[in-house]
Formats: C-alpha cells, structure tokens, sequence
RNA sequence: UGGCUCGUGGUGUAAUGGUAACACAGAGGUUUUUGGUGCCUUUAUUCAAGGUUCGAGUCCUUGCGAGCCAACCA
C-alpha cells in the first residue's frame, strides 16, 4: 500500500482511540502486546491480531511486547513457545520484549496478598461443584458460603500453606471478593488462584499454585505498562474485572479493548478444534497444508505478504464476521503473480509425436521467467519429437468456442511452434492416447513469420527431458462453509476428499526447486516445494489454483 | 425470563448530521504467445416501526435478530 493510501484510508476504532490519547496527552507514545498462551500453533486469526498490535506500534512509534500467558501448566509447553516465536518472526514482526506471564508469578502472589489484606479475597474450601451451585444462574444471583467470613490472618496463612503445597489440588481456591448478586458472572467472586501439582515449562516446580487469567493477564499488562491491551470479543465482560483488579491494586492503569475476532469460510478456527484434528490424525500435523495454521499457510505456499495484505483488507470492528476465502486467495495470488517463476508442468499427459521433427534432435526453446518481473530474465526448456500436453488441451467434438487442440486444428505451445493435429490414435476401449502433429515452419515463438493464425496458447512437456514430480493438490478441509454454526460435532463436516496425491512431468529446470521455492504452473495454478521432498522424489503442493474464467 | 456486544450489497470494511465509498466475489466487455495478469462497465431505498431535524446509515424511543457470559481454561 503506498503510503497516500494509508494517510487516505479511515481509521478503524482502536486507532480513533490511540489518536485521541495521543493528542490528550494521556500518553506519549503507545505499548502494546500479543499475548498468545503457548498451548498450540498460531493461526490466522492469531495473524490479525498480530498485524494489528504490531501494525499499531508501527504506526504509532510505540512498540509490541511479546507475552506468553503461560499460567497453566498442565497444557502448556515450549514446543508451542518455539513456533510461535517462529510464526511471529516469519510473518515479518519484531517484539521489542520477550516476556513471559510466570515472569510475574512473584509478583502476582504478592498482589493476591495484598487483596487478603484489603478483605478483597479469601481462600474457600467449597468442593467445585458446589461453588457452581452457589454461583447462580445468568437470571438468578448467587450466594455466599460461609467461608468468605475468614479472617485476613487466617486467609492468610491458608493461602500461605496452599503456596508451600500443604493442601491438596482441588481441595481450595483463592476467590476475589467482589459480588455475588453482579449480573457480570464473572464478578461473582472470581477464581484467582488454584492448586496445581504440575510440572511447569519455565518455573519448572517452584509453585504449585497458579493465578487465573483475570488476575494475571491484567497485571501483567500493567507490569509492562501497556497502555493499549486489545484483545477478541469474548473478553469484553472481563474488562469490568480487568479494571477491578487495577483499581484495588493501585497499578498502572492499562485499559482493555476489544474487537472481532477472524473468522474464515470453510475452515474452523479454535485451537482447541485444531488440535483434534492433529491428535486424531484427520491431517498431518499443525503444520498440514490445509491447516489454517500460520506454519500450514506457509507449507501451503502463502507469503507473509500476502497474510498481512489479508489482515490489512478485513479491517478491525466489533461485528461478528465470516470471510470469504476467495479474500485470502485473491491476496496470495496477486503477490505470487508478482513474484513467481513461470513453468511448464503436465499433470495429466496425452502423448504427442511430432512427425516432421527427426528422432533425437533437440530444440532449446528460450522462455520468460516472468511476464509480470523484467528482471527475471529467462530460462531454456528442450523441444523434441516427442511430447505431453494435458489431456483437457484435446477435444475431439469441440465446441466452437474451444481454441485448443482439435482434429486438424492448430494450437501454440507455449514458447516453441505452432502445431497442427494429423491423427487420432485410440486404444480399444475408444480412449485418445496418442496425438500425431506437425509443426508449422518459421512458428517459432518470438520470430514467427508462418502467418499462421491460431488463437489458443498451451503448455506441455518433452517426453524424453523432464522430471516426475509429486503434486499435492487440496481442498478446503470442511464441506459447510459456516462450521462453527453447525449444531452436530464439527468432525461431521470434515471434507474427506481434501488432499490429492498425483504424478506429473515438470520441465527439467525444476531439478534445482530448494525448499519453499514457489511457483506458477503455467495455467494451472501456484505451487511450492514441500519439506517431504528428497533425491527420489519431488513434490509440490498447490497453494491456490489460477482463476479459470473458461466454461463450455 | 438477566447482563454485555453488535446489526450498512453475496462477503468484509468505510461514510464521525449533508451525493452511501472501497476491496473481494458474481455478471458483461477489452487486451493478451498463460481462457492467467492488466484495463473498463455493472450489482444497496443502511434490520423494522415511530420520532427529532431543512436534512438521519449516523441522534432518540420501541421492537426484532445475531453473538458472548454460569472451567479450579485462556
């Protein structure tokens, strides 16, 4: 986006209100965070919101920290920490902090003191059920029990104990005192802290309690003195205790914003739903192609470019949405084109002999890297007797409009001549398999002078000088496009027939593809090398077919 | 039958009381040695009903609809 642009275009609601604290003097420049809880991979609702809290501190000269919101350890782990911070970096964004919720841990305790203190908290031993019980309903207000009636001294000394793991998991908790009749359930004295056994990934086992969200993700904001936590919708009644909790602790005032948060067509968008899919082997890993996963999104051949042009397109508001996918491809298509090296690649092949090329000569045919790209310069593909074109390049009963090969009709492969069809070999159950052509003298590309008019352009292959290559061709993963709407279990929806596995021939240049080199497949669509390729076996995957505005 | 958040083309996002704009998708045309790309054209009485106003998508009232909230998850 030019920078015209970006001064032209309106600004979204956070932005409004960074500007007008700017302009106040509330504050002199601007911290902001994402705080991802290293429990699975990122995905591109992650990438939105990372665009978004990084895009802000871009434009508004402030800076982003990144925060792992590990306070439960028993689903956390730094296999997560180590992709995030990957994803992060591979999508183009630089944290100016690397922080980690259990960096607080000492503080946060001392905070939760500090509300017993105050008589804003108190340890209560009701079993969980129970406390549910007591908690009411939406339309009904909950009730006290008898423990919130504890003494500051005796809370505190059980809350110590709870610390120094004399009590068992489960057996209490520590509750902020706060509102039982609220009709924000969350205020109805909140969870803060709880007892947990368990092995964590940087504190390794000096504690065994640890603090709930509502206490730790606000006071770690106000530890880094972020002056714009943002955050997804469904945090919004949490902003009543987020500021609670600030208040009664007389710290740094960060404030909660919330928006949006992505929803994309055909794909769902929950880490918890994700991770089933990995666990249950319906894909290969977190990072399948298909998997909307920021590490699938870039097997599958996405750039970040083209992820953060996405984000940038769908804006930041507080509606429920559900994008179309084609926004996404449009993206991905529009930076590849740009960018991308033009092949020749038969997935499909019909034989084509032309007879009036002698057996064993060899033309090089120079041809364009990329139209789009001057400076990508050119590349020899050979030419010789016999060749593959894709099967749908022939038609035997062609409609008028089909300008491809036809009995006696003529076509341009691409880069070389211009051929003309002579016969149609069948086998005997009545299948084309063969083609025998002739090539026009003085067609060849770039100093034709046959005269020759022919208005059809294909690709195709030598049959004797190429490579064979595997192409991993996907489809969405879900057959509705609205799964989260779906009443029954999201699995229901799950598209079987998403991956495809076949063989083509690629021109011989495609020898040297190194990891991740992506590419155009002329007129079939965008491909990158994948990571399962060796010596033996090259293989591609599809990240988006070209747009086929061709029908019958 | 509580509270909170939100309703603008098929999908998103703008319009900050003054001609409903932009992108994607769809449709049509044009260019093209990729049926790709590019270029052009085209698609809305803003959830409903009242009200305020010279003027309402925007403000007010009342409905209706959607999402979220009752984990020792984040």
């Amino acid at each position: 986006m030019s920078s015209k642009e970006e001064k032209e275009r309106s600004l979204n609601f956070i932005e409004e209100i960074i500007e007008a604290d700017l302009a106040s003097g509330k504050h002199d420049s601007i911290l902001t965070r994402f705080p991802p809880e290293p429990n699975g991979y990122l995905h591109i609702g992650h990438a939105k919101s990372i665009c978004l809290n990084f895009g802000l501190a871009n434009k508004y000269g402030g800076g982003t920290n990144l925060r792992f919101d590990d306070t439960n350890p028993v689903t956390e782990d730094t296999e997560y920490v180590d992709s995030i911070k990957d994803d992060v970096k591979w999508l183009g964004f630089n944290w100016v902090n690397e922080f980690y919720a259990s960096d607080y841990f000492d503080t946060l305790y001392e905070y939760a003191e500090k509300l017993i203190n105050k008589g804003l908290a108190y340890v209560d031993e009701t079993s969980s059920e129970e406390m549910a019980e007591q908690k009411g309903t939406p339309t009904e207000p909950g009730k006290r029990n008898k423990f919130c009636e504890r003494s500051i001294e005796d809370n505190l000394r059980i809350f110590r104990e709870m610390r120094d793991g004399k009590h068992p998991e489960g057996s209490m908790v520590l509750r902020a005192k706060i509102d039982m009749t609220s009709s924000n359930m969350l205020m109805r004295d909140p969870i803060i802290y709880r007892i947990k056994f368990a092995h964590h990934h940087r504190t390794g086992d000096k504690w065994c309690i640890y603090p709930m969200y509502d206490l730790a993700h606000g006071q770690s904001d106000s530890i880094e003195h972020i002056t714009h936590s943002v955050c997804t919708l469904e945090f919004v009644p949490h902003r009543e205790l987020y500021n609670w909790f600030i208040e009664k602790l007389e710290i740094f005032p960060s404030k909660q914003y919330e928006f949006a948060r992505l929803n994309l067509g055909y794909t769902v968008m929950s880490k918890r739903k994700l991770k089933q899919l990995v666990e249950e082997n319906y894909v290969s890993g977190w990072d399948d192609p298909r998997m909307p996963t920021i590490s699938g999104l870039r097997r599958r051949g996405y750039t970040p470019k083209s992820i953060r042009d996405f984000c940038d397109r769908i804006g930041i508001a507080k509606r429920d949405n559900l994008i179309d996918v084609s926004l996404l491809e449009f993206f991905i298509r529009d930076h590849l084109n740009k960018i991308s090296s033009r092949v020749m690649v038969v997935s499909d092949p019909l034989k084509v002999t032309i007879t009036n090329i002698p057996e064993g000569h060899v033309e090089n045919c120079e041809i364009d890297n990329n139209p789009e790209d001057e400076e990508s310069g050119s590349r020899i593909v050979p030419f010789d007797r016999v060749i593959y074109i894709e099967k749908e390049d022939f038609m035997e009963d062609a409609p008028k409009k089909y300008f491809r090969l036809k009995p006696d009709g003529v076509v341009r492969l691409k880069g070389a001549y211009i051929i003309q069809c002579d016969e149609v070999i069948k086998d005997a159950s009545g299948e084309v398999i063969e083609l025998k052509c002739h090539y026009i003298e003085n067609s060849k590309s770039g100093q034709d002078t046959s005269g020759v008019k022919c208005k059809g352009v294909i690709h195709w292959v030598s049959a004797t000088h190429n490579v064979p290559v595997e192409l991993r061709l996907y489809d969405r993963l879900f057959k509705e496009e609205d799964v989260n709407s779906y009443e029954g279990d999201f699995k229901d929806l799950i598209n079987e027939n998403s991956l495809q596995i076949v063989t083509a021939y690629a021109e011989p240049s495609l020898k040297d593809a190194t990891l991740e080199d992506k590419f155009q497949f002329m007129r079939q669509g965008y491909y990158v090398l994948d990571k399962d390729s060796n010596e033996d076996k090259i293989i591609f995957n599809r990240t988006v077919g070209l747009r086929d505005s061709w029908k019958k």
